[in-house]
DNA sequence: ATGGGCACCTGGCTGC
DNA sequence: TGCAGCCAGGTGCCCA
């Protein structure tokens, strides 16, 4: 493994690439938006915050401006790490990663059945806070960012302003469906591109041409055409429409 | 227990 | 043409 920057969101263990070295990959999996990959001592947590990508390339290929690191494989390729914003993360532990700090509060996985209208409904019970808030929270709801939280409160037709609480059981129920629906329509087509950011073979995720209001403040709403609006909601930007969204 | 705010980072864009 | 300044994203963490 070579690594060039260390410094990721958390710096890269100074130990991490002698631990790695020579280890069989058992296996590959996610929890959240964290990948996990199962080596035979332990497990190597990573995430590609939000511009990060993985691609499988020769051994000679160069490197480019923000390859951040590569594993070079048993196959003779190179799995290269390339972050212009440098929010991802590479962790290890040897220890049951579900139990990993970064890993032990997470909400159930948003497409699984445990995570519906009820888990909805009971985990809004108590908080007054904006439920665009409460959605993007990973105690409560994984997987929905800004782009996702506008998209899905607009999808269940709920202002998201209203308090969690406020949050009816029937509107629960609208609600993670439409979590699992934005999720799995973005996830189908590559999820959403914005500005630069592409995926792991260079090519842009097309969820943005699906877009009903994120990024559209002032144009007109796709289903009754008043203008979409925009406001701050914790430092991030909302868009909603109120005609449609109450 | 809950909520508010900040931090990390760089490319793209705006405006001088 | 160049440059300063702002904004965007995901999410952990510190403090009230």
């Amino acid at each position: 493994m070579i690594v060039r920057d260390r410094r990721l969101r958390w710096p890269i263990a100074p130990t991490f690439e002698a631990t790695v070295r020579h280890q069989v990959i058992r296996s590959v999996d996610r929890r959240a938006k964290y990948l996990l990959i199962r080596l035979e001592t332990g497990t190597v947590i990573l995430h590609l915050g939000m511009s990060g990508s993985l691609r499988l390339v020769d051994a000679e290929t160069p490197y480019q401006t923000h390859d951040h690191w590569d594993i070079a494989l048993g196959s003779g390729r190179i799995l290269r790490f390339h972050d212009p914003r440098r929010f991802g993360s590479l962790h290890w532990t040897e220890e049951d990663p579900a139990q990993h700090t970064l890993l032990k509060k997470l909400a159930p996985e948003p497409l699984s059945d445990e995570f519906n209208g009820e888990y909805l409904f009971t985990v809004t019970r108590k908080r007054a806070l904006a439920i665009k808030l409460v959605i993007m929270n990973s105690q409560l709801v994984v997987g929905v960012g800004n782009i996702y939280a506008s998209e899905a409160l607009f999808r269940a037709r709920i202002s998201p302003r209203r308090a969690g609480r406020r949050i009816t059981r029937a509107e629960a129920v609208k609600l993670s469906k439409a979590i699992k629906d934005v999720l799995g329509a973005a996830i189908k087509i590559g999820g959403t591109t914005l500005r630069d950011y592409v995926n792991a073979d260079g090519a842009p995720g097309y969820f943005r041409q699906k877009l009903f209001v994120y990024e559209r403040a002032q144009q007109p709403c796709r289903v009754c055409k008043s203008p979409v609006k925009q406001f701050t909601q914790g430092q991030r930007s909302t868009y909603w429409c109120s005609t449609c969204q109450r």
